[in-house]
DNA sequence: CTCCTGTCCTGCCGGC
DNA sequence: TGCCGGCAGGACAGGA
């Protein structure tokens, strides 16, 4: 379940670890992810010097000094692990692309549930690739703001959960943080789109940009089998006002207290929210 | 266009 | 104890 949180902490440790790396050889151990690793990947990346590291919504992409380059996708078990040159490569299941590394160190994708993927795109041309050529403004730059949010809202009749996760409408929010923004902005996720106008707008983008921030300050967050892509273990069990919490006391968040209410799970689109039908309206 | 549903995949967890 | 069903969910295809 990484979101935009948890890809910009593995892109930033990736950029500690790896700017200015060579890579020495690239190993498709299971190319048959979400969709295929294209099979000439490690022809293009073998003997290149890694240049630059961007993040763009949920996506990784890492760019070498021929303009060549890859965009990755976590999926929702993808896990970067970064091995320092030295230490031991210990094989574990679903490790499907190793890089290998001029100095032998090594960067590990394993993916268990294999819904990531890799795909190849150059720096020149990556804006236009498929996945980000309509892909909405980055939550925590200039470009999101109340009023950006409230024209991508107009119109539409779908709940304002299922809006939020439209990487349309803002790149980067996934299930648990559309959850957690709609509830720091005390709006019910049942709402329709449309309707989240002017202050309302505006106070969940606000939210938004607070819930990723927040979580990207305490080290990304998700509930299962992430572990830090500087390659220490364990995750990190964020401290949630909403998600996974259905059943539990409405508690509050900042100056706003909790109601003492219970937090709910219903179901939209066939996906869980958790919200308080007191707080939210 | 928007909206909604089904699909992919594996590991985990609850129920019996 | 072991099996089985359900669930988790990001992106996308396809139909309404």
């Amino acid at each position: 379940m990484p979101e935009l949180p948890e890809v910009e902490i593995v892109k930033r440790a990736l950029e500690t670890a790896a700017l200015g790396a060579g890579i020495s050889d690239v190993r498709l151990n299971r190319p048959d992810l979400r969709f295929p690793i294209p099979p000439d990947l490690p022809d293009i990346l073998r003997g290149q010097v890694i240049s630059s590291f961007l993040r763009r919504g949920k996506y990784v992409l890492c760019f070498v000094e021929s303009g060549a380059g890859f965009v990755l996708h976590l999926g929702m078990s993808g896990v970067v692990k970064i091995i320092p040159a030295g230490e031991a490569y210990v094989p574990r299941k679903h490790d499907h692309v190793v890089f290998m590394m001029a100095d032998g160190g090594m960067i590990v994708f394993n993916d268990p549930r294999r819904f990531g993927f890799l795909d190849l795109v150059g720096v020149e041309d990556w804006a236009t690739y498929k996945s980000f050529a309509a892909m909405g403004p980055e939550p925590l730059s200039n470009d999101f703001n109340g009023p950006v949010l409230a024209a991508a809202l107009a119109g539409r009749k779908a709940p304002i959960k299922a809006a939020l996760l439209d990487q349309k409408v803002v790149a980067g929010v996934g299930n648990i943080y559309a959850c957690e923004a709609l509830y720091m902005a005390g709006i019910s996720p049942q709402r329709a789109a449309r309707d989240v106008q002017g202050a309302d707008a505006e106070g969940l983008a606000v939210a938004v940009r607070e819930v990723l921030a927040l979580a990207i300050e305490s080290g990304g967050s998700s509930l299962k089998d992430y572990y830090h892509a500087d390659g220490s273990l364990g995750y990190f069990q964020h401290h949630f006002s909403v998600y996974d919490r259905a059943g539990e006391v409405c508690r509050g968040h900042g100056a706003r207290g909790g109601c003492g209410k219970v937090i709910e799970r219903i179901v939209q689109s066939g996906r869980s929210t958790f919200c308080c039908s007191s707080c939210q309206r």
